[in-house]
DNA sequence: GTTGATGCAAAGCTTTTGCACACCG
DNA sequence: CGGTGTGCAAAAGCTTTGCATCAAC
């Protein structure tokens, strides 16, 4: 990773922040930055322990404010699938998730090329965005259930 | 329970949570009526508050309890959209979910005659159902920003 | 200076757990 | 009996809030 690329970055996420009327302070771009470091789907009190790692100082509750400001921006999604803590998703990109029936584990499917859902709205809603949930086994379990 | 005539609905309920590895308690089919009573997506505690109308002595943990075999026996779904408590639903027609991004309500959308999504899934995932959510405003939000 | 953000600690809300008792098989 | 479920209370887990301080506009 370049200095210019990540610079780059910065100024987008910045620029993100601005238009939502949030400021870019370096907690809420370091918070996004360790969000994108790693394709998971962290609770806040993992991305808590992680962003601790570079910024010590920083401290849970600027971390949900982070994460607030981040969601609000279009940043970061939610991804609350099972009961327990929220969970974070910082890839924006056309995608889906695959939950596991077995490990309960959390899978981002590409929706690249994928047709737009044909469901009729009931007047006057005004969908501008959607996601699919799927739900089944993932490789590993389908395999072990299979091996069984 | 009595061997009393119990309605079908009981029965199918019963079955299911016995399929399930469950016993058909009071408190469990009672949790189910109360969820099915409403149209809406309740948190545990509103779950709770309702059923003890009917049922005084039943507590918290027991709805608790009553929820976790009932979305194990796939009689309710999960429906978590935002910070904050689970949220529960009854509706297991097939449907899918409206959130409006102006006042956070949830709204089922019927999906009669849609067309299954078509999304390449990875190699090894095996889906058996799926979700959509989708994102924008409501038939009341939407009114008033126009009205602005 | 005014407003917004941070860090800390405390409070608040949500969910789970341990235990004694009751019930079903 | 043995195992499951309930109700209660306490504990644990997750998130928000109040406040003093600091930084940005």
């Amino acid at each position: 990773m370049s200095a210019v690329k990540e610079s780059k970055l910065d100024e987008q996420v910045a620029q993100r922040l601005d238009q939502s009327g949030f400021r870019a302070t370096p907690q809420r771009t370091h918070v996004y930055k360790t969000l994108t470091a790693k394709r998971d789907h962290p609770t806040a009190e993992e991305v808590f322990i992680r962003a601790k790692k570079e910024m010590p100082e920083i401290s849970m509750a600027t971390v949900y404010n982070c994460l607030d400001a981040l969601v609000q921006s279009n940043l970061v999604k939610l991804v609350n699938h099972e009961r327990g803590a929220t969970r974070y998703c910082s890839n924006m990109m056309e995608h889906h998730h695959f939950y596991c029936d077995e490990c309960g584990s959390a899978f981002d499917i590409d929706s690249a090329g994928a047709r737009e859902p044909l469901v009729k709205m009931p007047a006057g809603f005004k969908p501008d965005r959607y996601e699919i949930a799927f739900r089944g086994l993932c490789p590993d379990c389908a395999g072990k259930k299979r091996g069984k």
